[in-house]
Formats: C-alpha cells, structure tokens, sequence
RNA sequence: CGGGGCGUGGUGCAGGGGUAGCACGCCACUUUUGGGAAGUGGAGGUCGGCGGUUCAAAUCCGCCCGCCCCGACCA
C-alpha cells in the first residue's frame, strides 16, 4: 500500500482521551469513534484486527474448535426460555419487529449453541465437540470507557464446549485455559489467569485472563508465595483465629468529630482492623420490588466487597443509601452501626472475621459517640455473618498464610463451566451407551477481541508512537522514500515492487513530505521494521534498515529484499522465543490449580 | 443513574452582548527534502439543538442532546 493512497490519516494534536494507548490508536489513523462505545476501524486498525483474529482461529483450530456463525438479532423466546429475559437488566439491548415481536441484540450466544446441539447432537457419539465464532456482541452498558477497552458494540471470540460429562468439560477447560495463555502470547502480552465470579447463572468454576496494567478496571489479587490468584470479588483470605477474650460490657464512650475509622482508631487508640464498620446500601431484593435498608459491617481496614455482599443478600440492585434513607432507618451517619436498630428498618450482614474477634470498637447511632467492648454474636443478635470483606494487603492467603499482593488489570478473556443449565432449558440431550438421555455439559470461553486490541497497544507503543508486534503490525515494514531525487524514486519504487511480489507486505511513503513528516508517521504506525531510501543511503550504497526498536544499518541495495526476509525472520523467532517462554509455567499451573489432571 | 469537566472550520484551541479568530491540516504555485520546511495566494464555521431575554446572542437565561473523566454498573 502506498501512503499516498491510504484512506485514513494521523495526527498531530493529541486527542482529550486518557489512556495513551488509545490517544496513539487515534492519532495513528487505526481507529475513529462514533458515539460512546462505538468505533469505526479503519484500514491500519482493521489489518491488526485481522491479525489477532487469525491468530485466535489458528489457536482455537488447533484445540479442535470448528468455526460457525452465528446471528447478532435473536427473538426473545430462547432468552425467556434459558431465564435471561429476566434476569439481565438494561445491558440485553431489547427492541420489537415490525410485527410486534421481541428481539434482542445478542450479548452472548448460549441460547443459539443449546438450540444447535439439540438439533445436531443427539448421541454420545456427536461429542465431545467444541464450535466458536468471531461475531459482533452488544451490552448497553452504563459507561463505556477507555477507548476500545469497554465499548457497547465489540467483536467477541465466543467458543462453546460440549461434553457428555465432567471430566470432558475439565480437558475441554483445560485447552482454552491452554490456548487463552498462548493466544495473548501470540499477541505480545504477558498475562495472567485468576479465579472469577461464576455469574448469576450458576457454573462452578470461572477464570479471567488478565493483562496487568494500572489502566485495567479489575483489581486481582496474588499470592506471591503459593501462586494463589483471584479476582478481589472472589479472592478468599484466611480468617483470623477466634478470640476468647472475656466479652466486656457494652459502654458507650464520647469520641467528638471523630467520623471516619482512621479517627476514630487513633482517637480511641485501636487497630482500624479492630472498628466495625457499618456501611448501609439500598437494595432491591426483587426487580420492581421498594429498595430496602442492608447495612454491611466490616472491619475498619476493609472495604466492602460488593459482588459477596449481593450474593450474600440477593439484591438484583444495591446503592449507596443516601443521608436521608440512613436518617430515616434511625442511623446516624458517622457513627453508624448495628446497634438500636430495628429489623425492620435494616438488614444486618456481618462479616465473619469481626464475628470471630472481641470487644470491638463500632458506632453508637448517636452523635459524637462510639461503642467499646461491641461483640457480635452478643450485640448484634440476627445478623447474618459471612464473608464481606474485600481482601486487602494486610490479609494473609487462604491457602498458604503469606501476604497478598493487590495489582490492577485488564480481563481480555473469561472461561466458565456452566455445566447443564442451558442444555436443561434449551433441551440439549444426548443419549449414552445405555439409551438413557442427559443433558449435554456445556462450557463457554470469551475473548474480547477489541480489548486484546488495546491491551496490545497499552503493552506495546513508547513517547513517539505504537511499537507493535511483527505478528499484528498492519504492515510488516514500514518504506521511506526522501527527496524528490530520481534515483531515490526509481530506488524505493522498484523495492516496493519486489517486496510486495514477494508478499512482503509493505507500507511505502511515497508522498511529497518531509523527511521529518514521514519518520514521525512511520514511528506512530509503529511497523516494526523501517526502511528508508534517500540520496544519503544511496551515497552510503543502499538503503538504511532500522527497526522501530532498534539502531540503523546500511544494506546494499542488490540484497534489499533478502535481508528483509531475515529481518522479519530474526523478529518473528524473537516473537517465537518469547512465546515459548511464557507458555513454559503453563502447564505447572494447570496441573496444580485445574481439576482433571493432565 | 449521581458528581465533575467540555461542546466554536477537518484536528486542537482562544474569544464571551455589536465585523467569528489562532495554530495545525487542506487546495494552487514556487523554492525545499534525514526528524513534524518556507514564501505567496486561496477554500472552509447557521459557534451542539430548541426556546427565551435584547434594537442586537457564539456570548445572558431555561430546557434538551452529545462527548470525556470519577463513582455506581460490568454474563
């Protein structure tokens, strides 16, 4: 392709956008937006597009997966019938036909898989089998942000296991937990696997993959010394050992102005782990029903972790409650706690590690007061006590005891066994040796392919522009004709001629620019590989190689086209070398953190 | 949905009751060509929308819409 004729152009000004890498994406002519959450790609975007999804067809061919392609409108009858008309909120983008008929913009594809096995799966012979698509998914989210990172249309690698039994789903889990570490290798991103919420409907086991990043939305905890990794919703964290302390008397005491833990620790001279923090949220137990009062209580050192206390109480809706529904439920805020309290006006959820502690520090529902010697299982009779505090630093591994580690991250891929729900309710059957019917065991694995887009871009671009991967760069080299020099023209013209006959693709700067404009261009693209042909490299015999990461050198101009060839060879066994060195703990961790064995 | 910020040529911004401006980009010609060249000439905007105040509104007021960020949410 010749920059002259190139639909897409770059940019000089930097864009009002936050993260770099996108700002880069925009400014390099890979992208445009539409509306919130909805992007254009334009050809530089589309080609990387391209690449990654190749390399998700090769990685799932190679672990048996058979594409198909499936519709982005669905009727609403296959939602009802698996219960997620009812039980997805506003992100399932509902609208009618014209003959009055509910559809949906599919967010997922489940419903469509179950009613394909019921129609082609009939025996124990039709599995085990694994379909997937690369198809458009929408969910009208609340907030898109960050460019490609959250956006309501994207393009989703789907895949759908299926299996007779357990132990099927377990190998069929274990080669896209497989195939997820080496497609993010492929694309040139060091990732991570943690246990995730296995969702609303039901599957007992969930992980996320994870690119480490500051940028990254989910907050993922690590055990460093056991190898312990899980998404902080789900992160377990060992509960301290049972205090049998004399439980004192309840005693108010005057702690004025002190509002917050950290005052009222320091006031009252306690650990903040030792303050009972009450929080109060409104809920709605059932969709439509009044919001109702739950106060959470958890350790002063923690926060409330939202996606437990939810499963904890049901709530289809949980908020913040604001100062006049605290006023109103009797609380005072400030000085909130369980204490005076009807059950009436609140649900009380207790986390367990303050269950197993003495003589706590809490709130005393009256201004300027607090409560000593608080205990739970005392005074604060009708609780329910669970676990409900996120796990923070100062928590010890539930497996091993060592101290975890807290990074952020961005979730480019998920894996869930969903087991039998979808089969059950869409009647995907299969008869066993014996004729007798079970429904087929179902799992399902997602990458986002915009997501893994921009995980690459946030991994891969410096001050001066992206730096991408030979193995998703729109194009493998990046041509720069400078001057208007005859010589130089006929040069570069015919170079191009002979790398793209040797399907070499190429991106060749033909305009009439600046040097300056040029090398700034090629730098934002970010090809790997840069070529430049002016009177000064013909004077030194050639053309100048220098790679985007990488020092310049002369070659003649009879061996243009051959140490291109090695250059792209030498960055694509680099690439290759990296792979392989991270797929090598690979298969340790799924022994030790997968059931099924190996 | 709550909080904050912002909507003015293609891009990024200034202006803030009386002639709509700057930089970059774009077009033409000339001179240039190793890190975002220079000169000359030119094109391009119903100032997000609707309504109001006023002799007069990009500017003041009201409502709405859109975009970004934080939070809520996130199968």
């Amino acid at each position: 392709m010749r920059v002259s004729s190139l639909f897409g152009v770059t940019r000089r000004t930097v864009p009002a956008e936050d993260l770099v890498s996108h700002q880069l994406l925009l400014r390099a002519g890979f992208l445009q937006q539409l509306a919130t959450g909805l992007y254009s790609f334009l050809p530089l975007g589309w080609r990387t597009e391209q690449k990654i999804r190749r390399i998700l067809r090769e990685e799932m061919d190679a672990i048996g997966g058979q594409e198909i392609f499936m519709p982005v409108v669905q009727p609403a009858d296959i939602w009802q019938r698996s219960g997620r008309w009812n039980s997805i909120d506003q992100v399932l983008l509902r609208f009618q036909d014209r003959r009055g008929r509910d559809m949906a913009l599919a967010l997922s594809h489940e419903e469509v898989v179950a009613g394909l096995t019921s129609a082609n799966v009939s025996s124990y012979r039709d599995l085990p089998r694994i379909v997937y698509q690369i198809q458009t998914k929408f969910r009208d989210e609340p907030r898109s942000r960050g460019g490609l990172l959250r956006t309501r249309e994207f393009s989703m690698k789907d895949a759908y296991s299926l299996d007779r039994d357990q132990p099927g789903l377990d190998r069929a889990y274990q080669a896209h937990f497989r195939a997820y570490f080496k497609i993010a290798a492929r694309a040139g991103i060091p990732v991570a696997a943690v246990l995730s919420d296995v969702g609303v409907m039901g599957g007992h086991l969930a992980h996320e993959f994870i690119y480490l990043n500051d940028a990254g939305e989910d907050t993922l905890v690590f055990c460093d010394s056991c190898g312990y990794a899980a998404n902080q919703e789900v992160a377990e964290t060992k509960l301290p050992d049972p205090e049998t302390d004399i439980e004192g008397e309840l005693e108010e005491v005057e702690t004025p102005g002190a509002t917050t833990v950290a005052e009222v620790s320091a006031f009252l001279n306690v650990e903040p782990s030792r303050v009972a923090k009450s929080v109060a949220f409104m809920a709605e137990l059932k969709r439509g029903q009044p919001a109702q009062m739950i106060l959470a209580v958890v350790p002063g050192s923690a926060e409330v972790n939202l996606a437990r206390l939810r499963s904890a109480t049901g709530a289809v809706d949980l908020r913040p409650a604001t100062a006049e529904e605290i006023d109103a439920a009797g609380g005072v805020a400030g000085y909130m706690s369980p204490h005076g309290l009807s059950a009436e006006a609140a649900t009380v959820v207790v986390d367990e590690a303050l269950g197993r502690r003495r003589n706590l520090v809490t709130g005393a529902n009256r201004t300027g007061w607090h409560l000593r010697n608080f205990n739970v299982a005392r005074d604060c009779q009708g609780a329910t006590t669970t676990r409900l505090a996120a796990a923070t630093t100062a928590d010890p591994c539930s497996v091993c005891g060592a101290p975890l580690r807290i990074r952020r991250g961005i979730e480019y891929g998920n894996i869930f066994q969903l087991g039998t729900h979808y089969s059950t309710s869409l009647g995907a059957l299969y008869d066993d040796e014996s004729g007798e019917q079970s429904p087929v065991v179902m799992g399902s694995y997602g990458i986002g392919v915009g997501r893994l887009f921009a995980c690459i871009a946030e991994e891969h671009h410096d001050e001066r522009g992206l730096t991408l991967p030979i193995a998703v760069a729109p194009y493998q080299v990046a041509l720069v004709s400078v001057g208007s020099d005859e010589a130089v023209a006929q040069l570069a013209d015919s170079a191009y001629q002979e790398m793209s006959d040797a399907g070499i693709e190429v991106l060749f700067d033909d305009r009439n620019a600046s040097p300056g404009v040029k090398f700034a261009d090629a730098d934002l693209r970010g090809m790997p590989l840069r070529l430049t042909i002016s009177p000064r490299s013909l004077g030194a015999g050639g053309a100048e190689f220098k790679r985007r990461l990488g020092e310049s050198r002369i070659v003649a101009r009879e061996s243009i086209l051959s140490e291109v060839r090695s250059e792209l060879e030498d960055l694509r066994r680099q690439e290759a070398e990296w792979v392989r060195t991270t797929m090598a703990p690979v298969e340790a961790l799924i022994a030790q953190t997968l059931p099924g064995g190996t």
